[in-house]
DNA sequence: CGTGTCAATTGACATAGTGTAAAGTTAAGA
DNA sequence: TCTTAACTTTACACTATGTCAATTGACACG
């Protein structure tokens, strides 16, 4: 009996995120969306309350069907801090290629839209507690660069692999995601941990 | 004559800077600047052609005032690389504050406006020679650190000095303009400079 | 003193997008 | 058969950009 309307919800959604990542978060419109899932523009209503609301369901959406909760479990595997910031980098480095459409849309919108901003917040907050966990071990095993605080090397750590970042690196920049992550490790490294103390 | 056309014309641009400035580039509308300025929204119209080439407009006045080009004059002073590494984060760093509103709505709006991105790109194109110029520095001096080409470094240094970065560091983590340039100076030099090599 | 010109004003209008509202259609199920 | 839910169609309100035409007021020139 549901199963029609989460069918035509997951195609809303579905046609979000594809129409997102195609035109790389501009130009769609709620028309857009409702002709590419095959529906009339106001049943999108009927099952967001606004834009804003599609947006941050179609994150929601996009984050569980690339399971980037089991990705983060390779977190698991890490037995040193150094290691962490590798894998923090290779997975984060290889997730935002897929979501960097959508996130783009939010990222222009958190601006004027309240709501967008909390559920923006809410996403990275995740990725800002990783970062936090990775300085804390670095410090832990006496090998974060003396230069830094924990409170600044987590914030610092946190900036450097925005989306941001990886836009202005690969997109203006032309490198590869390969690059991208290379180079961001060297990065991150060189200036967070004191190499003549890695054992 | 023509000095109280001009003077028109400066009053909208100081309304549109100030405007920006103070609602951080957003919600700044066409009639908003026209009351400002004390006209009506379509003599705006007389005067530029659209919100792009108003927008625009008001960068390179802004640009003009503040005399950017004077500050870049500092680089004349600089003896080393290094010494061109923390000017620039200097100058670069107090600057930012100043056009932050402004800088925000173009950045806001290049994505799907032509005009807007020629202008941005033309803007930070020289910001784009500078960080050449210092890593080009510091290559001959010898002390680039390593792992970094000549075009990758210029990337990166061009990266990590965004309008983005600084966002994310006093607007978002709360850090003051006098952290922002001190740990930024820390960041770069690093990770591109070869410590062991500098005199 | 008239006349042309230029800056600016007023009001109307086109367009695009979001969001609301109401009435009608279709199909499945009790 | 009657009801309900999902969806459609049509219409409208609102905001913002940008265009157009007719008008006003000031100032300079002959």
């Amino acid at each position: 009996m549901s199963s029609k309307k989460i069918d035509t919800r997951t195609r809303i959604l579905e046609a979000t995120w594809h129409l997102m990542e195609q035109r790389r978060g501009q130009g769609v419109s709620m028309g857009d969306i409702a002709k590419a899932a095959g529906i009339s523009r106001q049943a999108l209503y009927l099952h967001f309350d606004s834009r804003t609301e599609l947006m941050i369901a179609t994150v929601n959406y996009v984050d569980e069907v690339k399971g980037l909760n089991e990705r983060l479990e390779q977190f698991q595997e890490a037995t040193s801090g150094v290691d962490l910031l590798d894998i923090c980098v290779d997975v984060w480095g290889n997730h935002i290629p897929e979501i960097y459409g959508l996130a783009k849309a939010l990222l222009n919108t958190r601006d004027t839209d309240e709501a967008t901003a909390a559920a923006w917040n809410s996403c990275m907050g995740c990725l800002h507690d990783v970062c936090q966990n990775i300085i804390e071990a670095l410090d832990e095993e006496k090998i974060l660069a003396a230069k830094w605080s924990r409170s600044e090397a987590t914030e610092m750590l946190y900036t450097m692999i925005s989306i941001h970042n990886w836009e202005q690196l690969t997109l203006e920049s032309g490198w590869t995601t390969a690059q991208y992550i290379s180079r961001m490790k060297v990065l991150l490294r060189s200036t967070l941990v004191d190499e003549s103390k890695v054992s």
